[in-house]
DNA sequence: TAAGCTGTGTACGATACCGCACAGACCGTA
DNA sequence: TACGGTCTGTGCGGTATCGTACACAGCTTA
């Protein structure tokens, strides 16, 4: 498939940021996919064969428990990459990635990405700031856990997800949600009873429509705020770092 | 045993996993210092002046939410590094890092221990691995925090403390272990009772003694052992690494 | 059009944890 | 030795979430 990152379904905000020279090295090398609800990228413990840029599709990080219970740690869409423990020198994670909205997304073998990483040019640079967004989004979502009812939790994790998204519909059944935020399926049938009695979401089974992005904000907690912004700044300090190596809109 | 070499003062892992020649430049930089019970590293958004090495003591990263509540994020003992978020191209992080356990460990200033990381020699590699872990320890803690009950977590957060200390006795009140797993200083006074019924512990104002490893790793949840496997792995791969540049005992 | 599966609604007791209140025990300091 | 502050123990009602069970509704396919 030809590649021009022009078009909206073929756009990966880190692959974009990539300077020329690296990414005419990488390009013969990206394949563009479909990725479909529910395949899961890697298991936990798998050595990874590949990296993945999503470009339209989001994708769920999971840490599956003995028992089978499963918790989202962390979601990645077309701002991030999936495979990061690659550079970090291990080759596994100890989580799952299954698609959570089905999309498209790039996908590079791992030996070939790995060594422009280790050029140390500006994949290496960009990856690092997304890692360092995805430990915020990680430490949130352990934080979140601990202390806000599942109403909160499904109202920031509705916004974090439509906020990936071009259409403000998700295809998504109660019973996915609540295995990301790890709850009971009862809990969200009843969270989301109320979001919809306040107008503010409506659903018919399997597919979820925000109508009131305020309403929902207001409802959920700080976490949605905090990841947003943490997400916001790094695409502008993607843009910028493409001319200098400076963050761009940290505190100081 | 997680920590081996820990009775020397000033042993920290992961510096000492450098070559040679890197830790020569470092070396005049490092200045070891005390890191008492309770004092602040860096506060959540703080820029970052300085990266620590924890040798003796041990530090709690934290994430306070807005309210004042607080979630341990994670912990880092001598095998690790606090301020990686500076590796990362950001220079702060949305946590807090309180020093759990005093004692000692070095510190260098940001400036050159960034540059010595952008060499992309040994320090980078063995950080990278670090922050490997380092999100292993924060995805467990985000299911945990879903999943498991207090005495369970309580069990795990001993563990993992002790496994870094050389003696089995930690200076630490209930008040402060509920701070870190987020719940009410209640919750840990029954929980520390029934673990003290049992036999596994005994504790006096402010002092907690461990007495049966095994007991408490019966009681605690299944998080324990993957952080502490994690570890290990990291541990053998600083050693590895400082020859080879692949990872040691991950599964394939 | 009917059958069948999957997704959603609802109810009810059980339970883990919370919030609050207060008593008592320990320990450093005066 | 007495005092005072900090730490720990305990009780009680309130509440969010769980576990289980089952009815029903909406899509898909035959």
């Amino acid at each position: 498939m030809l590649i021009t990152s022009s078009q909206v379904t073929n756009h990966n905000h880190l692959l974009a940021a990539v300077q020329a020279d690296e990414f005419e090295r990488l390009k013969p090398h990206l394949e563009l996919i479909q990725m479909r609800l529910g395949s899961v990228l890697y298991e936990s413990g798998d050595r990874l064969q590949h990296v993945w840029f999503p470009t339209t599709a989001i994708v769920s990080l999971q840490y599956i428990m003995e028992d089978g219970a499963s918790t989202e740690i962390a979601g990645v869409g077309n701002e991030g990459v999936l495979g990061v423990s690659l550079f970090m020198g291990g080759a596994a994670t100890p989580s799952r990635a299954i698609v959570q909205t089905g999309g498209c997304g790039y996908r590079i073998k791992a030996g070939l990405v790995l060594q422009e990483f280790n050029r140390a040019e500006s994949l290496q640079r960009l990856s690092l700031l997304y890692i360092q967004a995805l430990i915020t989004q990680m430490s949130l979502t352990a934080a979140c856990n601990r202390h806000h009812s599942i109403e909160q939790q499904l109202c920031r994790w509705l916004l974090l997800t439509i906020d990936r998204l071009t259409s403000n519909e998700l295809i998504m059944t109660q019973e996915l949600i609540a295995s990301m935020l790890g709850v009971r399926r009862e809990g969200i049938t009843e969270a989301a009873g109320n979001l919809k009695n306040a107008g503010f979401i409506n659903y018919r089974r399997g597919h979820i429509t925000v109508l009131d992005r305020p309403g929902l904000e207001s409802l959920s907690c700080e976490c949605y705020q905090v990841v947003k912004k943490e997400y916001d700044c790094l695409l502008s300090t993607y843009a910028s770092s493409k001319h200098s190596h400076s963050p761009a809109c940290r505190k100081q």
